[in-house]
DNA sequence: CTGTTAGCGCCTTCAG
DNA sequence: CTGAAGGCGCTAACAG
């Protein structure tokens, strides 16, 4: 069964094919009788336009491309919920690509999207991506760009991520405040920025107090959760002083959390840990961990929103600006298990 | 910048318009020198091909639409991995929809998909979606559709779901098997077919084994997470001859552990815990639950493979057959934790 | 207020 | 093997 098109309705209403197009879109310029003749037709036939003739003809398909590295991460999950709401808003349409942190994947993706399926993108750079100009060839195929949660700041775009430095230094600040002196930070190893943002506000909160940094204290994860846990451990049995840490990503955060209890360390009697997270269930874990959420949701949101206004004023580029959310310390704990909050 | 047209390699080249699309289609009507050409400037030109126009030619997206009620639920997320695994191999583009189980949105949403922007839909159903005459029309729109996890039996197509009753036979028959005299299923409330087809598995398994059905023993849940701890305690205080648990959904699962844990009895000691759960971190609980995972990401997978075969044999109309995957009954445990398995 | 005309970029007969 | 021509469905001048 084909679909109706403008050519039928006008047929059948014995008007031009113009004047049903414009008709439909409430032109100024037709006289409200017909309109109505016009819709009531389109309606009774179930008359959707063609999503791509009027992309082609405007040469703007009102649609955005998610770029990211995977979308089981929750944190991802919950911004794509905040994108999508954006979209829904201004009536664009999402189109779904993961990268799985493969370079390759995300050359291969962008260089695609060049072809005028989207009118913008919002990507969240793969961790294995070094090179960058087929990021910085999107300037001069004109599709605008909004980079979340991981950036480059080589790229001269707006950028919307957690408030990486100030997270970690209030993180460091709290577990000074309820009487930590010993703090291990534990933070992944890559090059992300941030890692290295992170971990500035955990060395800054300690200055603010007066202590010197210790390198020892400071541990770099890995990808293998069952060998971070050993590290922990290590260092936990190698500084028996350490009463607090603070667990820049949440699989660091159960790894601590593990480490502790097969040392039988109390949490938060004998160590305090703080942690990033964005899952609910992490605040289900008895003892619960204190967390660190990100706004992801609001990040997404945010992210989208800013390439959409670019992109309804028809592609004014994009000014180099960094939008920058404060997260929220949060005392999770789980509302049902009567244990006291490790804050 | 315009990007670079078909029309614009004819000219540098000499050639005519149909000529480099040909060549750049590989066709065998064309030397093997022009394609060599035509390929050599195209590149340089990093040129990529309107999706539009060709869409609009050839009456085909390559698109295929994803229309689920959250992707923050993580089964969800798991399965849009797997349709985006199947898309891309089949050079496919993905279009996410969230319904936030709103019908309204649903009908609105697949509504404007009839406009030709997909090749086809993969959904599940919002589970306020009584009413199923927009789904009905999208056959008549030629757009084949496939369902996953939540389906509608009263529409002829493939459904790909979760294989809930032998899911439910086989936990219960674990649980038998490991010893357990009296296990309590703990469900969701609601109608889904879900909970009823596992809660069914359980009846099974235990007649199977001469066990006499005891109603006493069957807590439907609610959607309050603390209130469903606070049921399943009373539950457990009540009949302390409880040594094994069935929770079907994730989060009873969870407040069976902290069901169990404030009452001091020990898991799994004391009481055996088996429940459905997506979630990694659930696995890192200490004491694990030993847990029933969804295969996700098959689903997805699979559900799209089914509808790509049906798309890219130009709509020859799915036939109604029900693709059902049997889940995995997996003894979660803790790689660094060193507890005995619960199994 | 309405109709005619001319493409958007691409693919695909039909002629050479 | 290559070119010329027509049209997918829609929109946007330009006329009336």
């Amino acid at each position: 069964m084909k679909p109706v098109n403008l050519k039928q309705l006008a047929e059948e209403l014995g008007l031009s094919i113009a004047t049903v197009s414009r008709a439909l879109q409430d032109s100024h310029e037709v006289s409200a009788a017909t309109k109505e003749r016009v819709r009531a037709l389109a309606a009774e036939l179930h008359y959707e336009p063609n999503a791509y003739a009027s992309s082609l003809r405007r040469n703007q398909s009102k649609t955005i491309g998610v770029v990211i590295p995977k979308v089981t991460n929750h944190f991802f999950a919950l911004a794509i919920n905040g994108i999508e709401e954006a979209a829904r808003q201004s009536g664009y349409h999402v189109l779904i690509y993961l990268t799985h942190d493969d370079y390759e994947r995300e050359v291969a993706i962008i260089q695609h999207l060049k072809g005028g399926r989207v009118d913008g993108i919002l990507l969240s750079v793969a961790s294995g991506t070094e090179d960058i100009t087929h990021l910085e060839s999107l300037r001069e195929a004109g599709i605008p760009l909004v980079f979340f949660d991981r950036v480059r700041a080589e790229i001269a775009t707006a950028k919307v991520t957690t408030n990486d430095y100030e997270s970690g230094r209030l993180a460091t600040a709290h577990l000074l405040a309820v009487g930590c002196q010993r703090i291990a930070h534990l933070l992944i190893s890559n090059t992300l920025s941030i890692g290295q943002n992170r971990h500035q506000g955990y060395l800054d909160a300690l200055a603010a107090q007066g202590h010197a940094p210790d390198p020892d204290l400071v541990l770099p994860g890995t990808t293998d959760n069952a060998r971070n846990v050993q590290l922990i451990e290590e260092l936990l049995r190698r500084r028996p002083d350490i009463d607090g840490i603070f667990a820049s990503v949440e699989r660091l955060a159960v790894g601590a959390y593990h480490a502790c209890h097969r040392l039988g360390r109390r949490i938060p009697e004998d160590v305090k840990v703080v942690g990033f997270s964005n899952l609910e269930s992490v605040s289900l874990f008895d003892p619960p961990l204190t967390t660190i959420t990100q706004p992801a949701h609001d990040i997404g949101r945010e992210a989208a929103r800013i390439l959409l206004r670019a992109v309804e004023k028809k592609r004014p580029v994009l000014p180099t600006q960094s939008v920058v959310l404060a997260s929220e310390l949060v005392p999770r704990r789980s509302t049902a298990v009567a244990v006291s909050s490790p804050l």
